[in-house]
DNA sequence: ATGTCTTTGTGAACGCGTGCACAAAGATGG
DNA sequence: CCATCTTTGTGCACGCGTTCACAAAGACAT
């Protein structure tokens, strides 16, 4: 089994859909925020808009977690931050590890966004002998090669890997015998990890290239009738042999045979 | 209409479906590594290992493109290197400007990933005067009361946002409003933007309360029994007026009348 | 207590995405 | 030219997620 899962196996844990899961955090934030305005009580309506979500996807998803809420008034927001928080499994503290403090890594250690709900930065962790010892968000760098060492002895079980992507495969692998379990993974590169760890990954690059296919969408619908370009034959580029990619933009007739 | 949309509003634009515009960019990063070997073909089935996706998939994801791809065979990686960039708008340069450069922003200014394919930062906006002329990734930060000519001077349609979460809606209207109709947005908030204008969010911090949730799914299935702890009674805890959460972790009785 | 009004919780329908499984297409060898 | 083998392209079925729409539940006023 060389390839591993890279995927979410299923997930859905006691009946939890994974997509109620990923909308929790934002409820989460929207009712921290009412609650610091000692909001007592919030409709749907309103957690929904705050929250940026359809109000019956928000009721449905909280009916996952049991019938909180009372009808005519709404939902209390202190209770609610608790139960989301116990969900999500925020009420522990949860020791991560960050390896690869490069740019990348260094501003993840410093973002406050991290420490605030329920993580704390264990270790960070990078391969350059230069770097180790230097403080870097109020912490001394440590050298790779204690990474089993600092995993086990922190409990460790979350793992950033904010490395080069050719670091990334041989850290997560070290990460996972060490027996870390999920790892957020910011190289860009697919991670191979056996069953049981879970990997989210955060690619910015990906990121761009979507909002670059929607934005030449909308130019091309502008401009009208050329705009949504029809599909290429293939025989007329298969020409360009191991160098393409020289034409001005839209080349390249039509002509798609069946 | 105040709150505006967050949400991709369909997308599917000539047909091809959102899911598959995501899986592009990993289809196009793994061709190119082929690329860059000299691999001339490659089989569906390698291919999608590479991506870490399923073969079906990929064909699938493939055949909204058009008939590439011979059969016997496979695909030709240069032919498809093109097609996929094309397809995504990356035969073009979209310039970008960043807003907020704190760690972050400071650390995605220097990110080589950003201007690999395509896009190429065309500014760095800051608000803080101090910052203001100091250079940041080889170019220097210019004060956001310039932010609306330099999305107009640069032809700007793509911007990010990396500024905290109070600043961000302002920003965001401001970059809306000079042009901008694609936005990727770091800052932890949800920005309301009208229709026509498409955001993606990356948020560290909901991806790690994500893992949590799973990590504490895995460490109570470990302890077997009382792991998956039942759903919890409303007027148990109801009763805590706004101040609860104060109990150790898996307390409040079960019992669900209906 | 009764009626009205607000808001929740959810049944049901729909649409999208995924993966299986296979026929068609082309390469390759005799 | 025919047979065989590889690999694509896709029809189909299934399951998940989203949304509508409404009945039930409770608050609140009279």
């Amino acid at each position: 089994m060389a390839t591993g899962r890279t995927h979410r196996p299923a997930t859905r844990s006691r009946g939890i859909p994974e997509a109620t899961v990923a909308r929790l955090p934002l409820y989460l934030r929207a009712l921290t925020a009412l609650s610091e305005r000692s909001v007592p009580t919030v409709s749907s309506e309103e957690l929904a808009a705050a929250a940026g979500v359809n109000s019956a996807k928000l009721r449905k998803d909280f009916s996952y977690l049991g019938s909180y809420g009372t009808r005519g008034v709404g939902y209390d927001v202190e209770y609610l931050v608790y139960q989301i928080s116990r969900e999500l499994g925020l009420t522990q503290d949860w020791p991560i590890v960050m390896v690869g403090i490069g740019n990348l890594g260094a501003a993840l250690a410093n973002y406050g966004g991290f420490a605030s709900r329920g993580f704390r930065v264990a270790a960070l962790i990078d391969a350059d002998p230069s770097m180790v010892g230097r403080p870097v968000a109020g912490m001394p760098v440590q050298f790779i090669d204690d990474l089993e060492k600092i995993v086990a002895e922190n409990g460790v079980s979350i793992g950033v890997i904010a490395t080069p992507a050719g670091a990334a495969q041989q850290v997560c692998d070290r990460l996972v015998a060490a027996g870390v379990t999920s790892i957020l993974n910011f190289a860009p590169t697919v991670l191979s990890v056996p069953d049981g760890v879970d990997v989210r990954k955060v690619d910015l690059s990906i990121e761009l290239q979507i909002l670059a296919f929607h934005e030449q969408r909308k130019a091309g619908e502008e401009t009208g009738g050329e705009a949504v370009l029809p599909p290429v034959v293939r025989d007329a580029a298969a020409a360009t042999p191991a160098e393409g990619r020289k034409g001005p933009d839209g080349d390249m007739p039509a002509v798609m045979p069946a």
